[in-house]
Parts: structure tokens; sequence; C-alpha cells
DNA sequence: TATAAGCTTAGAGTTAACTCTAAGGTCAAT
DNA sequence: ATTGACCTTAGAGTTAACTCTAAGCTTATA
């Protein structure tokens, strides 16, 4: 299989292919005599597993521990692989806290706003804005 | 005021303070003869007032232009800025959307494998990203 | 055989918002 | 006069994950 049609098969580009090989994470297991790059089957199931992985949040770092794992699953720990889950959840519940605040702190800021044709000489949200301490102010 | 003192009052690096100068958000009003930035106080209010925007998730984009209503509110509407909140709420609902759908997968991983110290040949986590069509499949 | 589509590489560019560095001037205190 | 802390600038580096470009082969088709 040659680049375009895996990049066809998995909806990754050609070029991302190539960036992930660059950085270890899917190599295609022969060239041509040319130098194309020549997936297997194996290989193609192993750039999907990648494309899972990203879409379910995990970084190319993280992607490369669980490919590591599993090349070798009898080496590894059901443990390694829940760590790495773990950590994982931990940084989306991070952000996904950082994200509400906005949500609620900006529905507020809706709400409080006539959202008219006046001018802003009153409008509460650069009112809110310029009052400051938000909400979290981190420092 | 010289920029230490503003980073201290704001919570900002002098680095911070520099960038938002050279990227037109706020500057001070006044230079010594050394060329030494000196902050009024409205040129400190003006830097709380982009700290609590971006706090509240808005980028510096987003503030260029909250600031330029900010000065000459009369020659702008309410219309104007809840546009500008409108829209970034939006972003944030699809960001969040986005890590709620990560944070299911996450979780649904998590149940499903027992974390032991068992080799992970047949760990489920492993298994449900090599079955691949996670959740949305971006393409 | 010519043309176009597709492949290769190295390396640069993109995005956002900083963050840091280097080289040098200034200022207050000793 | 000499520290040492603080200030200046221009410009480079950081992060993540691509994305694109240029220059040059290769391969399939007409």
């Amino acid at each position: 299989m040659k680049i375009s049609e895996v990049s066809q098969q998995t909806g990754l580009s050609a070029h991302t292919l190539r960036y992930y090989e660059k950085h270890g994470l899917v190599s295609a297991s022969n060239r041509s005599e040319a130098g194309y790059r020549f997936y297997t089957e194996l290989d193609v199931r192993r750039v999907q597993f990648v494309k899972t992985a990203r879409n379910t949040g995990f970084s190319l770092d993280d992607i490369q521990q669980l490919l590591s794992i599993r090349v070798d699953k009898q080496s590894h720990s059901c443990q390694e692989v829940t760590d790495i889950t773990q950590k994982k959840l931990l940084q989306v519940n991070a952000k996904l806290a950082e994200l509400q605040s906005m949500q609620q702190t900006l529905e507020l800021l809706l709400e409080s706003c006539c959202g008219g044709p006046e001018n802003a000489t009153h409008c509460s949200i650069m009112e809110a804005l310029d009052a400051g301490r938000s909400k979290e102010d981190k420092n």
C-alpha cells in the first residue's frame, strides 16, 4: 500500500503520515526500489491505533508510550496503561473545569448586557471586565 | 509607576507587559529621560482589563477589539460587545463538547480495565484503542 | 515520448501567547 | 567609584502537531 492509499483509508494526510514516521510513531515496513513507502496491513492498523488514540485526546508522547506497550504487551501491565489513561483524564478534567468557569462567566456577561444598538457607555460587559477580579485570578 | 511595580500589582511579568505593548494592547503613557516606562493609574487599569479579559477566555485579538470599544464607548454599541462575547462563548462551548466527549471515553476506558499488575495481553484499553472508531472520527 | 500525477527529502512556516537572552544603559547605595 | 538591581531593545526560543514548499525522482497513461 502506498502512502496515498493509507492516507485515504485513514483520513490522515500523507504529510501527517510522514510526520508520524519522522517522530517514530509509525513507519512503513517496506520501501520500493525508488524509495516509495509501502505499508503493510499491520502498519495501517498501527496508524489507525494512533488515530484513535489521538481522537481520544492522547498526545503524541502518550501515544509513543502506548505503542511501545502495544508491541510487547507481555512485558507491560494493565496498570501502566491505566496510569497513562488516568493522567490524561486528569488533564482533561482540569481543562474542562477551566472552560466551564469561562462558560459560566461568559453566560453571565451575556445575560447582563442588553446587546442592543445602544452605545456602549454603560455596557455591563465592559463594566464587568473593568471591575476585574473576574473569577479565578491565577496568581 | 515603573514596570516592575505594575508587574507586582497585576501579577503579569514585565516581559508580558512589554509584549502587550509591542502588540498594541497597553503601553506606558510616559517614559523617563532614560527611556524607562512610566505607567499612569489609567494605564494600570487598562492592564487589569486585559488581564480580566484574558482570564475570561478572550484571545489577545478579541481584547484588541474590546479595548478599542473601551476607549470610545460612545461610538460603539452593546451589540458589538455581545457579538464578541457570543462568539467566544460558542468557541468555548465547542471546545467543551470535545473535551466532554474525551472525558467520557477516558472514563469508559478506565472502567473497562482492571488496572492491575497483570500483563497487558488482554488489556481492554489497548483493545478498545485497537478497535478504532472511537467516538467522533473527525473526517 | 511526453505529460501529469505521485513520491522523496530537508527544512521552513504556522499558531498563540508568551518567555528568555544578550548586550548594554541607569540608578541607588556604599 | 563600584556594586547590584533594574531598565532598555531586538530578536530568538518554546510548545504541539501539524502543514507546506522546493527541488528533484518515478510511474502510469496517452
